[in-house]
DNA sequence: GTCTATAATCGGATAGAC
DNA sequence: GTCTATCCGATTATAGAC
């Protein structure tokens, strides 16, 4: 569906030009299908085979490279970018402007159109409501991703109930996987057709009460 | 996990007392079995025979009354109660005292404390990432059961604005699922501990924004 | 590096005896 | 209604030849 069979050459090494002892760019092949795969179907509906197929090589391949299925999926998972560092990226750009949540909103939803952030995020998303690997996956990202994010707004915007900070942040979590989850994966109608403007200033107040606001 | 291996007897038919021809509980032992399994592994995890081994008869028998996995998702998913009536049973209790979104989110968090229905929903929010039949009957459910709050709370709100009732109501879904998926099955440690009070204050006034507020 | 076997399970589904 | 026996397909993973 996201056809990338056989493309992606040259990734790594910058030694000289010919082919090095040891990378003919099909690793790099089998890690786009893998992306792909996992993305579309999750953990347990994707297999080696299919992923071998869509690479265009042998199954046998697959595991000279990867050894295990999972090892496979935690190589496939792994995002461009730290966590963290998304999250920066971001801040620094256009901060004051508008509020942080619906630039936060903004930020996310860059972040799904990018292919190869789409594909790790749908993957996690798929296999975590299955697979406590997977889980504990999308845990650590969710939480890593907002902490920081938190951080600030609680060093900016709050004196003494700083240490509900995790709380909050897990508030931020629930409304935007949520909003990952009925847009991507359920594909709401009308979410999935809102526009990026429209969902940032949907969403974006309701971040920056459960980031600084009174939780009652 | 929910242990229900075999209890459950006499269900349906109210003729006499003693068995009937083709009554002998197990086919709502089966069934017992399937909620509970298809709502801890999923559709794609959850096997026959586990279940045939759970509500202690053979495989083959789970096939002799549901014939196929499919069938058996469907009817073990099968809510007691509709949708609609799920709202309109926790709309009739407490209307007035506090915001109608607060009343939705301890509806919501009541409903995930019985078991008959936590399995059900567990299964339904489990597969759905990955079968795009769970999906359909998820999205029946989320929007179905949505709809009629926010039909009412346009009612007495907007008085020209009454056509984007399908998106507020997909938001709401968007933060009701989030909060589902990150508590009940991520386990997001300070949502999973929160008190059913606390998650009302702090989320009810943004689905009360979102059935009738401004969205920007 | 790449592929051909092949091992070892496991899962859904069916036929048919009792 | 219930179980035994079985078919058939698919999957992960490995050993080893080229």
């Amino acid at each position: 569906m996201t056809g990338t069979s056989a493309s992606a050459r040259q990734a790594g090494r910058g030694h000289r030009s010919g082919r090095r002892g040891g990378d003919s760019g099909t690793r790099e092949a089998i890690l786009a299908a893998a992306r792909a795969r996992f993305g579309d179907l999750g953990y347990d509906r994707t297999t080696i085979r299919g992923i071998a197929a869509d690479a265009g090589v042998d199954a046998a391949l697959v595991h000279h490279f990867f050894g295990t299925k999972d090892r496979l999926f935690v190589a496939a998972m792994r995002l461009p970018l730290h966590p963290r560092d998304l999250v920066e990226a971001a801040l620094a750009a256009g901060s004051g402007e508008q509020g942080p949540g619906e630039h936060m909103v903004r930020t996310v939803l860059g972040a799904w159109d990018v292919a190869e952030m789409r594909a790790p995020f749908l993957g996690l998303l798929r296999s975590a409501t299955t697979s406590e690997q997977a889980a504990a996956m999308l845990r650590e990202f969710a939480t890593g991703a907002i902490l920081g994010r938190v951080a600030e707004a609680a060093e900016q915007a709050a004196g003494g109930r700083g240490r509900d900070a995790e709380y909050r942040a897990a508030l931020v979590a629930s409304q935007v996987l949520g909003l990952a989850l009925t847009r991507y994966v359920l594909k709401l109608g009308p979410l999935a057709r809102a526009s990026d403007d429209d969902l940032a200033a949907a969403i974006g107040p309701t971040l920056d009460r459960y980031l600084s606001g009174d939780l009652g």
